[in-house]
RNA sequence: GCGCCUUUAACUCAGCUGGAUAGAGUAACUGCCUUCUAAGCAGUAAGCCAUUGGUUCGAGUCCAAUAAGGCGCACCA
């Protein structure tokens, strides 16, 4: 749990305060109120491992030149004891700071000593969070946006649990509502076209069922000898089960009523489906702890009490029959319906329902969802609702993903969701690495669009980043097994304040980030910091590894330094990789 | 029409909430394997940070306006 750069940057600021604080005793400035200052890392190294700017910051109230007020404040520093051993100042007015040997040995002793637990941190206290992703609806399969919702909410839900947070995931499932209608309606619809005598012929015509499918689906499923209506399900996965059931249970639907047929496919479809949706997720490596049932809601009348207390706190009205919320009275530029004129309840309601349960009933601390930017619109109604409700909604956080756009030979593929030609999980993790998928999707920001290089992700070679990341740890490993079947392995604790090069402190340096970058991973919901991080940590290894070689190193001791910053840089190469959930292969 | 997001190298994107000479990866070009994995490393070239104003010691970063693109604005979910 150790953090060796918020340490020296702690010491730093203590150092610094001391120092301002006198030069105001002995009035060699004014006694103003001093302004806040920042200490923080150069971009160039050469500027010091760490910079401060607090001569320019006080400039204006001081009524001095930065450089003059430096020196002043360098006239108070001491470094002896410290974990510093040298600064100047430079530029415009800042201080910069240099770390000593003892900081950069602790780094690696740090690394190895915490092992699998390094880079952990207690930002989140212990606070509980829930995060919802993914949440496809179980009428049909997942498509490419829910992989990357799934990759995102994945890792974002393990970098919360690195930075200190008790976290759990979990899946909506809208087994509810209007959907669920129209589910049944369409395998209503296709049962009934497989009934009938055109749906015969073709099951005559085609021996196995995938044909058959297709053949019903046509061009875009609405051909002529089966249309489909605008407002149903069109694609082949409805079809497959109209089929199925039939296989199993004939045409014995055909002449019941049709509320019935539609109750008894969505009872045989929809368990099969969610049952689906849990097994695609778990080939890509997630596994929730909760899949929380829309239904349950209903069932146990929670949806009609959120109805009923939004009703209680006076921020509700009647109009045409229907019950409308006043989310201008919270901000929200529209008034938005709860309760339509026939009675049922609008989807909003059992989501606000539901978001009640996670923030009360359950009592978690934050809520994060990682939703498709095009629901950003609902975020702020489902907010105004809860703080009706007297729910604090600051604890409700919506990470926005963008649009993921496909790319094959450097052409977009189209994507047409009606069709049911859209590409969808499944697939997608057919013609990729699960690896690949998981790390792709976790190197952009969420909120950024996305472009997904299908042939990039099946390359493998170095413009491949995945490999590159996975090649580093191959290469310490097989490093490591040369060693040994040479009886060079070090067998007493190395100096490690023999690494000072600087192909190893940059390493070192890095290597010490990370409890930082996972703290600003958890911080902004960036999990894309994270594949950054690897990313580097890759680049720095390769070129240490490139100019300073452990086999044939100066002499024994060095070797054994070099040793162990190899097996740290292993180490955290292998906690990254857990964060991310991709493989760590010993050899490539 | 209103709201949200985006705009940085030829392409895909970083830029640590205002700091020093704006960075990676691809693609292009040049080098480096009798020595721990060349799935690697080093180097060259590539920029009006969309535009215009403002805020201050200092702006890719903050504010305002404009332009282009994406997404929302249902008694759909």
């Amino acid at each position: 749990m150790s953090d060796l750069i918020k340490k020296a940057s702690e010491q730093l600021n203590e150092i610094i305060m001391n120092a301002l604080g006198c030069l105001v005793a002995n009035e060699a400035v004014p006694s103003v109120p001093l302004p806040a200052f920042n200490i923080e890392i150069p971009a160039d190294k050469s500027h010091g491992d760490f910079a401060t700017n607090a001569a320019m910051v006080c400039a204006r109230s001081f009524k001095m030149s930065p450089r003059k007020i430096a020196e002043l404040i360098c006239n108070e520093v001491f470094l002896d004891g410290s974990l510093f051993y040298k600064y100047e100042i430079a530029g415009p007015g800042f201080i910069n700071f240099f770390l000593g040997k003892k900081w950069f040995s602790d780094v690696v002793t740090n690394v190895l000593d915490e092992s699998d637990k390094y880079g952990r941190t207690n930002l989140g206290n212990g606070k509980s969070a829930l995060v919802e992703f993914v949440s496809a609806n179980p009428t049909g399969p997942m498509h490419i946006g829910n992989a990357r919702g799934g990759a995102i909410g994945d890792c974002l839900a393990s970098v919360l649990e690195w930075a200190g947070y008790r976290t759990e995931r979990e899946f909506y499932v809208n087994d509810a509502g209007n959907q669920i209608e129209k589910f049944g309606k369409s395998l209503s619809l296709r049962y009934m076209q497989i009934c009938s005598e055109a749906g015969t012929e073709i099951c005559k015509s085609y021996s196995d069922n995938e044909s058959v499918c297709h053949a019903i689906y046509g061009e875009d499923g609405n051909s002529d000898a089966f249309p489909m209506p605008e407002d149903a399900y069109r694609g082949v996965d409805i079809i497959e089960h109209a089929k199925n059931y039939f296989d199993i249970h004939g045409n014995s639907l055909q002449n019941i009523s049709e509320e019935q047929r539609r109750k008894v496919l969505v009872d045989y479809a929809l368990p099969k489906n969610i049952d689906g949706l849990e097994r695609d997720l778990k080939k890509y490596r997630i596994v929730y702890d909760t899949w929380f049932r829309e239904s349950k809601l209903h069932a146990n009348g929670e949806t009609m009490r959120i109805v009923s207390k939004l009703k209680e706190t006076g921020h509700t009205y009647e109009l045409d029959g229907a019950i409308w919320f006043k989310a201008t009275d919270f901000g929200v530029d529209k008034d938005f319906v709860l309760v339509r004129a026939n009675g049922i309840p609008t989807y909003v309601v059992p989501d606000i329902a539901y978001h009640y349960d996670k923030l009360v009933t359950r009592g978690f601390d934050k809520a994060i969802n990682v939703l498709g930017a095009d629901h950003h619109g609902y975020v702020p109604r489902l907010k105004a609702a809860l703080t009706a409700l007297g729910v604090d909604a600051d604890k409700l956080d919506v990470v926005l993903m963008q649009m993921v756009r496909l790319v094959r030979n450097g052409e977009v593929v189209k994507l047409s969701k009606r069709s049911g030609k859209a590409i969808t999980l499944v697939t997608l993790l057919d013609e990729i690495p699960i690896d690949a998928a998981r790390f792709f999707f976790n190197m952009r920001e969420a909120n950024s669009q996305f472009e997904f290089d299908l042939d990039l992700a099946v390359e493998k070679s170095s413009q491949n980043p995945v490999y590159y990341v996975q090649y580093a740890h191959a290469r310490i490993c097989s490093m490591i097994s040369n060693l040994k079947s040479e009886n060079l392995l070090p067998t007493e604790k190395a100096d490690l304040s023999l690494l000072d090069s600087e192909r190893e402190t940059e390493l070192i340096r890095h290597l010490a980030a990370l409890p930082t970058e996972i703290n600003q991973a958890a911080k902004f919901y960036d999990p894309a910091k994270i594949t950054k991080y690897s990313v580097e940590l890759a680049t720095l290894f390769h070129r240490f590894y490139d100019s300073c070689s452990v086999k044939n190193a100066e002499n024994a001791e060095l070797r054994a330094a070099r040793y162990e910053l190899c097996l740290s840089v292993k180490q955290v190469l292998e906690n990254v990789s857990r964060i991310l959930k991709i493989d760590c292969p010993d050899k490539m």
